[in-house]
RNA sequence: GGCCCCUUCGUCUAGCGGUUAGGACGCGGCCCUUUCACGGCUGAAACACGGGUUCGAUUCCCGUAGGGGUCACCA
Protein backbone atom coordinates (compact mmCIF):
# COMPACT_ATOMS: atom_id res chain seq x y z
CA UNK A 1 0.00 0.00 0.00
CA UNK A 2 3.14 2.48 1.11
CA UNK A 3 4.57 2.81 -2.39
CA UNK A 4 7.16 5.58 -2.40
CA UNK A 5 7.24 7.65 -6.13
CA UNK A 6 10.81 7.26 -7.59
CA UNK A 7 11.71 11.03 -6.89
CA UNK A 8 13.52 11.50 -3.99
CA UNK A 9 10.95 14.50 -3.12
CA UNK A 10 9.23 14.39 0.24
CA UNK A 11 5.73 12.19 0.22
CA UNK A 12 2.47 12.97 0.13
CA UNK A 13 1.17 14.52 2.92
CA UNK A 14 -1.62 12.13 4.54
CA UNK A 15 -3.44 12.52 7.35
CA UNK A 16 -6.49 10.36 9.00
CA UNK A 17 -9.37 11.12 11.05
CA UNK A 18 -9.87 8.42 13.14
CA UNK A 19 -12.80 7.97 15.38
CA UNK A 20 -14.36 4.82 17.47
CA UNK A 21 -18.30 4.63 16.67
CA UNK A 22 -19.67 5.42 19.89
CA UNK A 23 -22.91 7.05 19.00
CA UNK A 24 -22.44 10.43 17.43
CA UNK A 25 -19.29 12.99 15.91
CA UNK A 26 -18.61 14.66 18.76
CA UNK A 27 -17.64 18.21 19.12
CA UNK A 28 -14.11 17.52 19.59
CA UNK A 29 -14.19 14.69 17.02
CA UNK A 30 -14.86 17.34 14.71
CA UNK A 31 -12.64 19.65 15.24
CA UNK A 32 -9.85 17.05 14.79
CA UNK A 33 -11.81 15.97 12.11
CA UNK A 34 -11.68 19.70 10.74
CA UNK A 35 -7.26 20.22 11.55
CA UNK A 36 -6.81 17.09 9.82
CA UNK A 37 -9.04 18.17 6.82
CA UNK A 38 -7.86 21.49 6.65
CA UNK A 39 -3.82 20.67 7.56
CA UNK A 40 -4.65 17.75 3.80
CA UNK A 41 -5.90 20.38 2.20
CA UNK A 42 -3.89 23.37 2.84
CA UNK A 43 -0.81 21.25 1.62
CA UNK A 44 -2.71 19.28 -1.28
CA UNK A 45 -2.40 15.83 0.37
CA UNK A 46 -5.10 13.50 1.56
CA UNK A 47 -7.87 13.05 4.30
CA UNK A 48 -8.04 10.11 5.21
CA UNK A 49 -11.59 8.27 7.33
CA UNK A 50 -10.57 5.24 9.31
CA UNK A 51 -13.44 3.53 11.78
CA UNK A 52 -12.14 2.48 14.61
CA UNK A 53 -14.57 -0.29 14.96
CA UNK A 54 -12.59 -3.12 16.59
CA UNK A 55 -14.82 -2.79 19.88
CA UNK A 56 -17.67 -4.21 17.88
CA UNK A 57 -20.05 -4.51 20.98
CA UNK A 58 -20.20 -0.88 21.12
CA UNK A 59 -20.12 -0.21 17.37
CA UNK A 60 -23.46 0.24 15.65
CA UNK A 61 -24.05 0.80 11.81
CA UNK A 62 -25.99 3.76 13.24
CA UNK A 63 -23.38 5.77 14.87
CA UNK A 64 -20.89 5.24 11.84
CA UNK A 65 -23.71 6.93 9.83
CA UNK A 66 -24.26 9.43 12.03
CA UNK A 67 -20.38 10.51 12.12
CA UNK A 68 -20.52 10.39 8.36
CA UNK A 69 -23.37 12.32 8.24
CA UNK A 70 -22.04 14.95 10.84
CA UNK A 71 -18.54 14.97 8.80
CA UNK A 72 -20.70 15.57 5.35
CA UNK A 73 -22.60 18.38 7.35
CA UNK A 74 -19.99 20.16 8.42
CA UNK A 75 -18.48 20.15 4.37
CA UNK A 76 -15.31 17.44 5.52
CA UNK A 77 -14.83 15.42 2.34
CA UNK A 78 -12.69 12.87 2.88
CA UNK A 79 -10.75 10.97 0.40
CA UNK A 80 -11.14 7.29 -0.42
CA UNK A 81 -13.44 5.22 0.74
CA UNK A 82 -13.40 4.94 4.69
CA UNK A 83 -11.22 2.07 6.31
CA UNK A 84 -13.11 -0.15 8.68
CA UNK A 85 -10.31 -1.43 11.14
CA UNK A 86 -12.36 -4.46 12.15
CA UNK A 87 -11.71 -5.63 8.80
CA UNK A 88 -8.07 -5.80 8.97
CA UNK A 89 -7.77 -8.24 11.56
CA UNK A 90 -5.68 -10.32 9.93
CA UNK A 91 -2.97 -7.85 8.70
CA UNK A 92 -2.77 -6.27 11.93
CA UNK A 93 -2.02 -10.24 13.22
CA UNK A 94 0.51 -10.79 10.44
CA UNK A 95 2.23 -7.87 11.86
CA UNK A 96 2.55 -9.42 15.06
CA UNK A 97 3.75 -12.53 14.35
CA UNK A 98 6.27 -11.05 12.19
CA UNK A 99 7.22 -8.93 15.44
CA UNK A 100 7.28 -12.10 17.62
CA UNK A 101 9.65 -14.01 14.78
CA UNK A 102 12.59 -11.29 15.07
CA UNK A 103 12.50 -11.10 18.65
CA UNK A 104 10.90 -7.65 18.86
CA UNK A 105 7.64 -9.56 20.93
CA UNK A 106 6.90 -12.16 22.84
CA UNK A 107 3.92 -15.16 24.52
CA UNK A 108 2.83 -14.03 28.07
CA UNK A 109 0.78 -16.67 29.40
CA UNK A 110 0.13 -14.99 32.60
CA UNK A 111 -3.65 -15.41 33.66
CA UNK A 112 -5.74 -12.24 34.08
CA UNK A 113 -5.78 -13.66 38.18
CA UNK A 114 -2.54 -13.01 38.14
CA UNK A 115 -2.10 -10.08 36.13
CA UNK A 116 -4.71 -8.52 38.86
CA UNK A 117 -3.30 -9.29 41.74
CA UNK A 118 0.02 -8.21 40.25
CA UNK A 119 -1.62 -5.07 40.11
CA UNK A 120 -3.35 -5.34 43.52
CA UNK A 121 0.50 -5.73 45.34
CA UNK A 122 2.13 -2.54 43.19
CA UNK A 123 -1.44 -0.12 44.14
CA UNK A 124 -0.26 -1.56 48.20
CA UNK A 125 3.03 -0.34 47.75
CA UNK A 126 2.52 2.00 45.67
CA UNK A 127 4.36 1.51 43.14
CA UNK A 128 3.33 2.42 39.69
CA UNK A 129 0.66 -0.30 37.70
CA UNK A 130 2.71 -1.46 34.80
CA UNK A 131 2.97 -5.16 33.77
CA UNK A 132 6.48 -6.71 35.32
CA UNK A 133 7.67 -8.45 32.35
CA UNK A 134 7.20 -11.89 33.81
CA UNK A 135 7.58 -13.63 30.73
CA UNK A 136 9.66 -11.52 28.56
CA UNK A 137 12.60 -13.36 29.45
CA UNK A 138 11.09 -16.85 30.25
CA UNK A 139 10.94 -19.90 27.75
CA UNK A 140 7.69 -20.50 26.64
CA UNK A 141 8.25 -24.12 27.33
CA UNK A 142 7.32 -23.49 30.99
CA UNK A 143 4.41 -22.97 30.22
CA UNK A 144 1.42 -25.46 30.77
CA UNK A 145 1.08 -27.19 27.71
CA UNK A 146 -1.92 -25.45 25.64
CA UNK A 147 -1.85 -22.45 27.82
CA UNK A 148 -3.59 -19.44 26.29
CA UNK A 149 -1.57 -16.71 25.69
CA UNK A 150 -1.12 -12.30 24.61
CA UNK A 151 1.60 -11.24 22.49
CA UNK A 152 3.69 -8.39 23.98
CA UNK A 153 5.98 -6.02 22.57
CA UNK A 154 9.28 -6.16 23.86
CA UNK A 155 9.89 -2.49 24.50
CA UNK A 156 13.12 -1.27 24.54
CA UNK A 157 14.43 -1.01 28.58
CA UNK A 158 16.78 1.93 28.25
CA UNK A 159 17.12 5.16 27.50
CA UNK A 160 14.35 7.36 26.35
CA UNK A 161 12.10 8.14 23.72
CA UNK A 162 11.59 11.86 21.89
CA UNK A 163 9.13 13.09 20.26
CA UNK A 164 9.02 16.10 18.10
CA UNK A 165 5.29 17.12 18.49
CA UNK A 166 4.21 19.86 16.11
CA UNK A 167 1.77 21.26 18.75
CA UNK A 168 3.16 20.35 21.96
CA UNK A 169 7.10 20.93 20.80
CA UNK A 170 9.73 18.27 22.24
CA UNK A 171 8.37 15.60 24.60
CA UNK A 172 10.62 13.15 26.57
CA UNK A 173 9.42 9.96 28.14
CA UNK A 174 11.68 7.20 29.97
CA UNK A 175 11.65 4.27 28.22
CA UNK A 176 10.94 2.27 31.54
CA UNK A 177 7.78 4.21 31.75
CA UNK A 178 6.61 2.30 29.48
CA UNK A 179 5.00 -1.34 29.99
CA UNK A 180 5.39 -4.55 27.36
CA UNK A 181 1.76 -4.10 26.37
CA UNK A 182 -0.31 -6.55 24.39
CA UNK A 183 -0.22 -6.57 20.73
CA UNK A 184 -2.62 -9.66 20.46
CA UNK A 185 -5.26 -10.60 22.99
CA UNK A 186 -5.66 -14.30 23.84
CA UNK A 187 -8.24 -14.66 21.09
CA UNK A 188 -5.87 -13.50 18.99
CA UNK A 189 -7.93 -10.38 17.95
CA UNK A 190 -5.06 -7.07 17.53
CA UNK A 191 -5.32 -4.17 20.36
CA UNK A 192 -6.19 -0.75 19.23
CA UNK A 193 -2.11 0.03 19.81
CA UNK A 194 -1.15 -2.59 17.34
CA UNK A 195 -4.30 -1.66 14.74
CA UNK A 196 -3.47 1.74 14.57
CA UNK A 197 0.15 1.80 13.87
CA UNK A 198 -0.22 -1.07 11.35
CA UNK A 199 -3.56 1.00 9.85
CA UNK A 200 -1.53 4.05 10.06
CA UNK A 201 1.71 2.64 8.11
CA UNK A 202 -0.71 0.95 5.58
CA UNK A 203 -2.80 3.89 4.40
CA UNK A 204 0.56 5.82 4.71
CA UNK A 205 -0.35 8.14 6.89
CA UNK A 206 2.35 11.39 6.71
CA UNK A 207 0.84 12.89 10.00
CA UNK A 208 -0.98 11.68 13.19
CA UNK A 209 -2.78 14.84 14.64
CA UNK A 210 -5.39 13.80 17.40
CA UNK A 211 -6.51 14.86 20.63
CA UNK A 212 -3.59 15.12 23.43
CA UNK A 213 -5.27 12.25 25.13
CA UNK A 214 -3.15 10.40 22.64
CA UNK A 215 0.08 11.81 23.90
CA UNK A 216 1.24 9.37 25.67
CA UNK A 217 -0.19 6.11 23.57
CA UNK A 218 2.66 7.90 21.11
CA UNK A 219 5.04 6.75 22.82
CA UNK A 220 3.74 2.81 23.17
CA UNK A 221 3.20 2.99 19.60
CA UNK A 222 6.25 4.62 18.75
CA UNK A 223 8.44 1.06 19.68
CA UNK A 224 6.73 -0.87 17.57
CA UNK A 225 7.37 1.55 14.24
CA UNK A 226 10.80 1.29 14.92
CA UNK A 227 10.89 -2.70 15.00
CA UNK A 228 9.48 -2.72 12.05
CA UNK A 229 10.97 -0.52 10.55
CA UNK A 230 14.48 -2.63 11.96
CA UNK A 231 12.82 -5.41 10.40
CA UNK A 232 11.47 -4.69 6.81
CA UNK A 233 12.01 -1.02 6.63
CA UNK A 234 9.77 1.26 5.23
CA UNK A 235 8.43 2.10 8.58
CA UNK A 236 9.27 6.05 9.15
CA UNK A 237 8.02 7.57 12.01
CA UNK A 238 4.78 10.29 11.29
CA UNK A 239 5.04 13.92 12.51
CA UNK A 240 2.89 13.86 15.13
CA UNK A 241 0.64 16.50 16.41
CA UNK A 242 -1.52 16.56 19.77
CA UNK A 243 -4.33 19.33 19.76
CA UNK A 244 -5.80 19.97 23.18
CA UNK A 245 -8.59 18.93 24.25
CA UNK A 246 -12.16 20.82 24.74
CA UNK A 247 -13.71 21.39 27.78
CA UNK A 248 -16.86 22.48 28.90
CA UNK A 249 -17.80 26.07 29.48
CA UNK A 250 -16.88 25.10 33.52
CA UNK A 251 -13.95 23.54 32.54
CA UNK A 252 -14.58 19.89 33.23
CA UNK A 253 -14.48 17.71 30.70
CA UNK A 254 -16.93 17.34 27.50
CA UNK A 255 -19.81 15.28 28.42
CA UNK A 256 -23.59 14.69 28.27
CA UNK A 257 -24.24 16.69 30.98
CA UNK A 258 -23.50 19.52 28.68
CA UNK A 259 -26.40 19.55 26.99
CA UNK A 260 -25.79 19.36 23.02
CA UNK A 261 -22.41 17.75 22.72
CA UNK A 262 -22.84 16.14 19.06
CA UNK A 263 -23.06 18.26 15.89
CA UNK A 264 -25.87 17.16 14.84
CA UNK A 265 -27.35 18.44 18.36
CA UNK A 266 -26.03 21.51 17.07
CA UNK A 267 -27.93 21.67 14.14
CA UNK A 268 -31.18 20.82 15.03
CA UNK A 269 -31.67 22.03 18.95
CA UNK A 270 -29.41 24.61 18.37
CA UNK A 271 -30.10 25.67 14.81
CA UNK A 272 -26.68 26.63 13.59
CA UNK A 273 -25.15 26.60 10.52
CA UNK A 274 -22.43 24.42 9.45
CA UNK A 275 -20.19 27.24 7.94
CA UNK A 276 -20.57 28.60 11.36
CA UNK A 277 -19.61 25.56 13.60
CA UNK A 278 -16.62 24.93 10.72
CA UNK A 279 -15.72 28.72 11.80
CA UNK A 280 -15.88 28.70 15.53
CA UNK A 281 -14.37 25.23 15.69
CA UNK A 282 -11.49 26.15 13.73
CA UNK A 283 -10.81 29.28 15.72
CA UNK A 284 -10.88 26.93 18.87
CA UNK A 285 -7.58 26.24 19.32
CA UNK A 286 -6.25 27.55 16.33
CA UNK A 287 -5.72 31.54 15.29
CA UNK A 288 -4.05 33.23 13.03
CA UNK A 289 -3.24 37.09 13.64
CA UNK A 290 -6.77 38.78 14.47
CA UNK A 291 -8.46 36.83 12.28
CA UNK A 292 -12.08 35.88 13.36
CA UNK A 293 -14.46 35.18 10.46
CA UNK A 294 -12.99 33.12 7.97
CA UNK A 295 -14.57 31.01 5.50
CA UNK A 296 -13.40 27.51 4.26
CA UNK A 297 -11.64 29.02 1.26
CA UNK A 298 -9.12 31.31 3.80
CA UNK A 299 -9.47 28.23 6.33
CA UNK A 300 -7.55 25.98 4.18
CA UNK A 301 -5.39 28.37 2.85
CA UNK A 302 -4.29 29.79 6.26
CA UNK A 303 -4.41 26.87 8.25
CA UNK A 304 -1.08 25.48 10.02
CA UNK A 305 -0.26 23.54 12.81
CA UNK A 306 2.36 26.08 14.48
CA UNK A 307 -1.44 28.09 14.87
CA UNK A 308 -2.12 25.20 17.01
CA UNK A 309 -2.63 26.30 20.96
CA UNK A 310 -1.31 24.27 23.70
CA UNK A 311 -3.71 24.88 26.35
CA UNK A 312 -7.39 23.38 26.61
CA UNK A 313 -10.25 25.44 25.13
CA UNK A 314 -13.42 25.77 27.13
CA UNK A 315 -16.40 25.51 24.42
CA UNK A 316 -18.09 29.09 24.58
CA UNK A 317 -21.70 28.78 22.94
CA UNK A 318 -22.46 32.88 22.61
CA UNK A 319 -19.53 33.38 20.89
CA UNK A 320 -21.08 30.33 18.51
CA UNK A 321 -24.03 32.03 18.69
CA UNK A 322 -22.44 35.35 17.51
CA UNK A 323 -20.73 33.59 14.55
CA UNK A 324 -24.14 32.01 13.58
CA UNK A 325 -25.61 34.86 13.54
CA UNK A 326 -23.29 36.60 10.90
CA UNK A 327 -23.11 33.53 8.59
CA UNK A 328 -27.29 33.79 8.77
CA UNK A 329 -26.54 37.09 7.71
CA UNK A 330 -24.48 36.26 4.88
CA UNK A 331 -26.74 32.75 4.40
CA UNK A 332 -28.81 32.70 0.94
CA UNK A 333 -32.42 33.83 1.81
CA UNK A 334 -34.13 30.96 -0.62
CA UNK A 335 -31.60 28.62 1.98
CA UNK A 336 -32.65 29.75 4.64
CA UNK A 337 -36.45 29.94 4.07
CA UNK A 338 -36.42 26.08 3.78
CA UNK A 339 -34.33 25.70 6.97
CA UNK A 340 -37.13 27.68 8.31
CA UNK A 341 -39.77 26.15 6.62
CA UNK A 342 -38.99 22.69 8.49
CA UNK A 343 -39.22 24.20 11.71
CA UNK A 344 -42.53 25.83 11.27
CA UNK A 345 -44.24 23.46 9.59
CA UNK A 346 -47.49 23.05 7.67
CA UNK A 347 -48.53 26.23 7.36
CA UNK A 348 -45.11 28.08 6.27
CA UNK A 349 -45.25 29.58 3.32
CA UNK A 350 -41.54 29.50 1.64
CA UNK A 351 -41.65 31.94 -1.07
CA UNK A 352 -43.30 34.14 1.75
CA UNK A 353 -40.70 33.17 4.07
CA UNK A 354 -38.01 34.24 1.06
CA UNK A 355 -39.46 37.15 0.60
CA UNK A 356 -39.36 38.17 4.86
CA UNK A 357 -35.61 36.84 5.01
CA UNK A 358 -34.30 40.04 4.61
CA UNK A 359 -35.73 41.49 6.88
CA UNK A 360 -35.66 38.74 9.63
CA UNK A 361 -32.32 37.50 8.98
CA UNK A 362 -30.66 40.62 10.90
CA UNK A 363 -32.48 40.05 13.93
CA UNK A 364 -31.48 36.15 14.39
CA UNK A 365 -28.81 34.30 16.10
CA UNK A 366 -29.62 30.97 15.51
CA UNK A 367 -32.52 29.41 12.87
CA UNK A 368 -34.20 28.69 15.63
CA UNK A 369 -34.73 32.65 16.48
CA UNK A 370 -35.34 32.84 12.54
CA UNK A 371 -38.12 30.90 12.58
CA UNK A 372 -39.70 32.38 16.21
CA UNK A 373 -39.37 36.10 14.27
CA UNK A 374 -40.94 34.42 11.10
CA UNK A 375 -44.39 33.22 13.23
CA UNK A 376 -45.85 35.92 12.63
CA UNK A 377 -46.34 35.62 9.31
CA UNK A 378 -48.16 32.22 9.50
CA UNK A 379 -50.26 33.24 12.96
CA UNK A 380 -54.19 32.50 12.52
CA UNK A 381 -56.65 34.98 12.43
CA UNK A 382 -57.81 35.27 16.28
CA UNK A 383 -53.80 36.07 16.70
CA UNK A 384 -52.36 34.96 20.22
CA UNK A 385 -51.23 38.37 22.06
CA UNK A 386 -48.51 38.21 24.21
CA UNK A 387 -48.43 39.49 27.87
CA UNK A 388 -45.98 42.49 26.75
CA UNK A 389 -48.14 43.18 23.65
CA UNK A 390 -51.71 42.29 25.33
CA UNK A 391 -50.39 45.46 28.30
CA UNK A 392 -49.40 47.35 25.10
CA UNK A 393 -53.04 47.95 23.79
CA UNK A 394 -54.46 49.97 26.27
CA UNK A 395 -57.65 52.06 25.71
CA UNK A 396 -55.77 55.13 24.18
CA UNK A 397 -53.36 52.44 22.02
CA UNK A 398 -56.85 50.61 20.26
CA UNK A 399 -58.57 54.72 19.74
CA UNK A 400 -54.99 55.17 17.75
CA UNK A 401 -55.22 51.53 15.70
CA UNK A 402 -58.65 53.04 14.76
CA UNK A 403 -57.06 55.48 13.33
CA UNK A 404 -54.55 53.92 11.97
CA UNK A 405 -56.97 51.70 10.21
CA UNK A 406 -58.62 54.19 8.19
CA UNK A 407 -56.08 55.89 7.36
CA UNK A 408 -54.21 53.22 5.88
CA UNK A 409 -57.98 51.48 4.22
CA UNK A 410 -57.42 54.55 2.16
CA UNK A 411 -54.15 54.08 1.27
CA UNK A 412 -53.69 52.26 -2.14
CA UNK A 413 -49.94 52.51 -2.98
CA UNK A 414 -49.00 49.43 -0.21
CA UNK A 415 -45.17 49.96 -0.04
CA UNK A 416 -43.03 50.59 2.86
CA UNK A 417 -42.37 54.07 1.55
CA UNK A 418 -45.80 55.09 0.93
CA UNK A 419 -47.01 53.47 4.32
CA UNK A 420 -44.35 55.44 6.53
CA UNK A 421 -45.60 58.35 4.70
CA UNK A 422 -49.24 58.25 5.53
CA UNK A 423 -48.26 56.89 8.88
CA UNK A 424 -45.90 59.69 9.64
CA UNK A 425 -48.36 62.23 8.93
CA UNK A 426 -51.00 60.85 10.95
CA UNK A 427 -48.52 60.75 13.76
CA UNK A 428 -48.09 64.75 12.66
CA UNK A 429 -51.74 65.30 12.86
CA UNK A 430 -51.75 63.32 16.33
CA UNK A 431 -48.96 65.31 17.46
CA UNK A 432 -47.50 61.98 18.62
CA UNK A 433 -44.09 60.15 18.52
CA UNK A 434 -43.96 57.70 15.26
CA UNK A 435 -43.16 54.71 18.30
CA UNK A 436 -47.16 55.82 19.53
CA UNK A 437 -48.52 54.24 16.81
CA UNK A 438 -45.82 52.01 15.91
CA UNK A 439 -46.26 49.76 19.04
CA UNK A 440 -49.87 49.03 18.46
CA UNK A 441 -49.54 48.07 15.30
CA UNK A 442 -47.09 46.17 16.08
CA UNK A 443 -48.92 44.61 18.67
CA UNK A 444 -51.91 44.15 16.34
CA UNK A 445 -50.00 42.87 13.38
CA UNK A 446 -47.39 40.26 15.25
CA UNK A 447 -48.80 39.96 18.40
CA UNK A 448 -45.64 40.70 19.83
CA UNK A 449 -43.35 43.75 20.84
CA UNK A 450 -40.30 43.08 18.90
CA UNK A 451 -40.38 42.49 15.17
CA UNK A 452 -38.89 44.04 11.74
CA UNK A 453 -39.81 47.12 10.75
CA UNK A 454 -43.46 48.12 10.89
CA UNK A 455 -43.96 49.02 7.50
CA UNK A 456 -41.95 45.75 6.65
CA UNK A 457 -44.47 43.62 8.36
CA UNK A 458 -47.24 45.60 6.58
CA UNK A 459 -46.12 45.02 3.30
CA UNK A 460 -44.81 41.29 3.99
CA UNK A 461 -48.67 40.22 5.63
CA UNK A 462 -50.12 42.22 2.73
CA UNK A 463 -53.20 45.05 2.62
CA UNK A 464 -56.25 42.10 3.70
CA UNK A 465 -54.64 40.78 6.34
CA UNK A 466 -52.69 43.85 7.21
CA UNK A 467 -56.04 45.85 8.11
CA UNK A 468 -58.15 42.55 9.21
CA UNK A 469 -55.05 42.08 12.13
CA UNK A 470 -55.77 46.32 12.54
CA UNK A 471 -59.09 46.02 12.89
CA UNK A 472 -59.68 43.15 15.26
CA UNK A 473 -57.86 44.93 17.97
CA UNK A 474 -59.43 48.58 17.54
CA UNK A 475 -61.66 50.06 18.85
CA UNK A 476 -63.54 52.73 17.16
CA UNK A 477 -66.10 53.84 19.71
CA UNK A 478 -62.85 54.85 21.87
CA UNK A 479 -61.30 56.69 18.80
CA UNK A 480 -64.74 58.38 18.71
CA UNK A 481 -64.53 59.44 22.15
CA UNK A 482 -61.11 60.76 22.01
CA UNK A 483 -61.77 62.84 18.86
C1' G B 1 -0.26 7.90 43.39
C1' G B 2 3.62 7.35 38.83
C1' C B 3 4.38 9.56 34.15
C1' C B 4 3.18 13.36 30.47
C1' C B 5 1.10 18.08 28.98
C1' C B 6 -0.81 22.96 29.94
C1' U B 7 -1.19 28.28 32.47
C1' U B 8 -2.16 36.34 28.74
C1' C B 9 -8.91 39.96 30.22
C1' G B 10 -14.93 35.78 32.47
C1' U B 11 -14.19 33.01 27.40
C1' C B 12 -11.44 32.30 22.46
C1' U B 13 -6.89 34.31 21.24
C1' A B 14 -2.42 37.96 19.23
C1' G B 15 2.36 38.45 21.25
C1' C B 16 7.60 34.66 19.68
C1' G B 17 13.41 40.01 25.15
C1' G B 18 12.17 46.51 24.88
C1' U B 19 4.29 47.17 23.04
C1' U B 20 0.08 52.69 26.25
C1' A B 21 -0.05 44.06 26.37
C1' G B 22 -3.76 44.06 20.50
C1' G B 23 -8.40 41.75 18.51
C1' A B 24 -13.07 38.89 19.09
C1' C B 25 -17.35 37.05 22.21
C1' G B 26 -19.76 38.49 26.54
C1' C B 27 -20.70 42.82 29.90
C1' G B 28 -21.54 48.61 30.74
C1' G B 29 -22.28 53.49 28.34
C1' C B 30 -23.33 56.55 24.03
C1' C B 31 -25.03 57.15 18.89
C1' C B 32 -28.48 55.38 15.07
C1' U B 33 -33.81 54.29 15.78
C1' U B 34 -41.05 52.79 15.20
C1' U B 35 -39.65 47.75 18.72
C1' C B 36 -35.83 44.12 18.56
C1' A B 37 -31.60 43.37 16.14
C1' C B 38 -27.70 45.07 12.83
C1' G B 39 -24.04 48.88 12.51
C1' G B 40 -20.72 52.78 14.64
C1' C B 41 -18.12 54.91 18.86
C1' U B 42 -16.61 54.05 23.76
C1' G B 43 -15.57 51.88 28.95
C1' A B 44 -14.26 48.14 32.58
C1' A B 45 -11.45 43.64 32.18
C1' A B 46 -5.44 39.60 31.72
C1' C B 47 0.42 38.23 31.62
C1' A B 48 -1.15 32.31 38.37
C1' C B 49 2.96 32.79 42.14
C1' G B 50 8.29 32.63 43.57
C1' G B 51 13.21 32.44 42.11
C1' G B 52 16.87 32.96 38.50
C1' U B 53 19.30 34.47 33.25
C1' U B 54 19.60 39.44 31.16
C1' C B 55 20.89 46.34 30.77
C1' G B 56 15.74 44.73 30.32
C1' A B 57 11.24 39.77 31.07
C1' U B 58 4.37 38.37 29.34
C1' U B 59 8.28 36.31 26.26
C1' C B 60 14.12 32.02 28.15
C1' C B 61 15.36 28.47 32.55
C1' C B 62 14.03 26.21 37.43
C1' G B 63 10.59 25.52 41.23
C1' U B 64 5.47 26.13 43.58
C1' A B 65 0.37 26.23 42.94
C1' G B 66 -3.72 25.17 39.89
C1' G B 67 -5.88 22.60 35.67
C1' G B 68 -5.90 18.57 32.17
C1' G B 69 -4.48 13.82 30.15
C1' U B 70 -2.94 8.86 30.79
C1' C B 71 -1.70 4.42 33.37
C1' A B 72 -6.71 -2.68 30.60
C1' C B 73 -6.38 -9.00 26.88
C1' C B 74 -11.38 -0.42 25.82
C1' A B 75 -10.57 2.56 21.83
Amino acid sequence: MASESESASKPQVVTRFAPSPTGYLHIGGARTALFNWLFARHNGGKALLRIEDTDRKRSTQDAIDKIIEGLDWLGLDFDDAPVFQSDRAERHAEVARTLLEHGHAYKCFATSEELEAMRAEQRANKQPLRYDRRWRDRDPSEAPEGAPYVVRLKVPTGGETVIEDAVQGKVTVRNEEIDDYVLLRADGTPTYMLAVVVDDHDMSVTHVIRGDDHLNNAFRQLPIIRAMNAIEGGWPDPVYAHVPLIHGADGAKLSKRHGAVGVEAYRDEEGVLPEALFNYLLRLGWGHGDREEISREEAIALFDLGGVGKSPSRFDIKKLQNLNGHYIREADDARLAELVAERIGDKADPVLLEKAMPVLKPRAKSINELADGANFLFAGTPLNLTDKAQALLDESARAILAQISSVLRAENNWTTEALEATTKSLAERLELGLGKLAQPMRAALTGTTTSPGIFDVLVLLGRDESLARIDAQADPAASQRNN
